[in-house]
DNA sequence: GTTTTATTATACCGTTCGGTATATTTATAG
DNA sequence: CTATAAATATACCGAACGGTATAATAAAAC
């Protein structure tokens, strides 16, 4: 890893919770340099513009979920407890290195859904791989005899990442932590259930 | 109804669909005297500053929500009936003169929840007499005898409200329509399991 | 140690930003 | 019909925007 490479992994690392918390509108080059130290020189001579930056960032944001994710998921046998990993992550996120600002897909959609294409699809990417992942689980699960053959693998995920999403935009609105652990509960059951 | 009065609810009108899709700082005045026809010094005359103008534009994207869901809770008689109007509500939003640009609930959380105190406030009431009402649909359908008596009304109301607004960021996001209608039966499987 | 290359800082570009003072037009009242 | 008040348009403000050419500096290669 070259100086180049040192200083545009230093860049992404000190705007991306920027980019998470702000927006890309709301975003200025001037928040940027103010985040680095850096001039805009400096950041021009390592990106392209600040369409680059973002999309960096964003995926800087996501792989530190899914680096939590992943390690998390490593830990457990089951399938179930698998999933579950899920409920426990995002109900103490704080014990995680989780990304300033919240989650970036649900911040990213939002805002480009209507705007930013190159965005949107980042956020559409990371939606329908997180839902493989999770449809992967179960349908192992159901192959090792954990969970019923007639659990519907594509709604049960798809309901699990809606119901994670939206309570994470409920607890990080209103302030309330016990909203999130009961919504998260919810989804417990819901694993339980399987 | 004035002319000022007249001029200011056709500025809100016509601006309140650019603000749900664009956001609060995506807006810009340009955007606003594209959408009017006026000069910034008509806004000006009506609306203090941007500000004022978004916050109006808010409130009536939330109305035209309200207006909808308070309409079809009158049509139905027993409380889960009242209660899936959630679910066929935001499964054939297209039927309703929806606010364009999605969830206002949703949109304004998400950019406003590190950035615009006013806003956030206006988005976390929304959320609150959100769950109001649901959790007083399903109080009144436990004394009916309805609903069982040990559902938790908070928990429900909590978590439907998470899963809707989860599916509306994912369907809109992806773009597809199944994924909403999936996850809405979730939430309907929910409501029949009162 | 010198030359070449990569990196960063400085100073500036034109444009758009949110906002405003003032002039002009339109509606209302007498 | 005229006087007054309200509403709208014009023209402009300083500041910040994203972006860039170039100069200065630091690193790498010979």
């Amino acid at each position: 890893m070259n100086k180049a490479e040192k200083t545009k992994q230093f860049i992404v690392e000190m705007t991306a919770p920027v980019f998470n918390e702000k927006g890309y509108t709301g975003t200025s080059l001037t928040d940027m340099t103010n985040a680095t130290g850096l001039t805009k020189g400096s950041i021009y001579g390592n990106f392209a513009n600040k369409d680059e930056v973002a999309l960096a960032c964003f995926d800087y944001n996501l792989k530190k979920v899914t680096t939590i994710i992943r390690q998390e998921l490593d830990k457990q046998k089951t399938y179930r407890d698998k999933l579950l990993v899920y409920v426990h992550v995002y109900e103490n996120f704080l014990k995680h290195p989780f990304p300033i600002g919240g989650c970036p897909i649900l911040n990213t959609a939002t805002e480009a859904d209507d705007t930013h294409p190159l965005l949107k699809q980042k956020a559409t990417d990371a939606i329908l791989s997180w839902k493989g992942v999770i449809m992967d689980l179960i349908e192992k699960g159901k192959d090792n005899g954990e969970f019923s053959e007639d659990v519907n693998a594509e709604q049960t995920a798809l309901t699990m990442i809606a119901t994670i999403e939206g309570c994470i935009m409920i607890a990080k609105l209103t302030g309330k932590m016990n909203y999130r652990n009961t919504i998260m509960q919810s989804v417990e059951k819901m694993v339980n259930g399987l």
